[in-house]
DNA sequence: AAATTGCATATTGCATTCAAAATGCAGATG
DNA sequence: CATCTGCATTTTGAATGCAATATGCAATTT
């Protein structure tokens, strides 16, 4: 297919800062991420089809590393694979998407929890100084820095409970929920909620009361499911995302 | 690479019972249940190499699907993918037991809750006489069949949660959790634990108490975790599957 | 004799090729 | 005029081929 160069290409050459190490990384490895990107980014908008070739020209490689990847992104459930047919990016539908916040719940949930057995005073420290950022944002009314210290708090409570599992899972979930952009419109009630419910968790945390993390956890990520259905709307079942 | 026939293959035809409905699988789909068995059948042990060429000569397939089948159970946990180096069915450490049993308690305590505000009268007396008939076989001290109903009820009170998700993710981690055979060897004390545990889940059940019958679930799963690590001793490091 | 180097072999990653299924469209049929 | 049939085109599924990396072994050096 007379390509750049008929020769191999090794990956773009070190990524991560990791120094000494050469990354090399293969290429389905490499279009595998760009792919989850580019859905994530809603480069590629759900119910799209995924024309192999147009995306080996783009990319620059042969069927074979793309549709490798292809039947990866669709065990993590961003793809649909239709057979002798090709692949389209998935659409959530409402359903799906209360499954999804249900099972986050659940696992936000046990991340408070162990969070709490294992947290070091450190690390409450640390998540209490990106909490005062965040409320400062909020104050601000910037929405944008508001969500980046939001999710960097989770993401730091999640690492506290110390469970790779948990948190690459929650990872995915997040992932294929998170093309539902409802975060662009937020009313200021629910704002103030959420806030809120931040200040309790802060709480929770400081006394080291997993159950009670737990439950707040729970029922935030629950609220914030129902923010999401004020956005899209009444209709169930139209297409989220 | 002279094939049984040069010809195609076109899957096992219509392994479902959907009567109507032809079922065309395609090669990797139909490789990749096949791979899932053998691991967690234990065909194929922890650690071991998988050489594509060998198992392609076994199936009688060409690389092809059998390195997406790979590429798929990588993301799922089942084997590790080295670079260059091939395949290798991934070993569960005793810390990825646990990560896993954590998980899997915040799983079935969701599909608890869930099942108490969803489930109907006729599923409960369902499950009820599966309760019974598994009980009567802890009675009987047989294992096997024990182990098939606590199977079957969980699974029915999943169902019950309507929540696909849930359920698929459950079924994976079980799936790569299951290779630990702990199964096989459960002291008295333990199956009697387990067996009351049981009855508490009916209780709490029957009375649709959602954050009772989610506090008895993932207890449960704990529990099971310990037997395990009785099980497998003490020593921490060795990868237990 | 142990360690190291160089080479032959085997295995992997990717590109390419070939076959089967799906799609689109023109003409035929009612 | 709408629908159906048959063929050409496109696209997917799988096999094969080729280059690069890894592996194993023998000869060499200290």
């Amino acid at each position: 297919m007379a390509r750049d160069s008929g020769s191999r290409r090794q990956g773009a050459p070190n990524e991560v800062g990791d120094s000494e190490r050469i990354a090399r990384r293969t290429l389905h490895d490499e279009v595998l991420d760009r792919l989850r990107d580019m859905i994530q980014e809603g480069e590629l908008r759900a119910g799209e089809r995924i024309p192999e070739r147009a995306l080996c020209d783009r990319f620059g490689i042969s069927r074979t590393p793309l549709r490798e990847a292809l039947k990866v992104l669709a065990t993590e459930g961003l793809i649909d694979l239709l057979p002798n047919r090709g692949a389209a990016v998935s659409r959530i539908s409402a359903e799906g998407l209360r499954e999804a916040f249900e099972v986050m719940g659940a696992l936000e949930a046990l991340g408070g929890e162990l969070a709490c057995a294992r947290i070091t005073d450190a690390e409450v420290a640390a998540i209490r100084r990106l909490h005062e950022r965040m409320v400062a944002h909020h104050r601000a009314g910037r929405l944008n820095d508001y969500f980046a210290l939001n999710r960097a708090i989770h993401e730091a409570i999640l690492a506290a409970a110390d469970n790779r599992m948990l948190s690459a899972l929650y990872g995915r979930l997040r992932g294929q929920v998170q093309r539902a952009r409802f975060a662009a419109n937020l009313s200021e009630a629910r704002w103030r909620q959420a806030v809120a419910e931040h200040e309790e968790m802060m709480a929770a945390l400081d006394a080291r009361d997993a159950e009670k993390l737990g439950r707040i956890m729970k029922r935030h990520l629950s609220n914030k499911f129902e923010t999401l259905l004020d956005v899209v709307g009444e209709d169930q079942d139209r297409a989220v995302s």
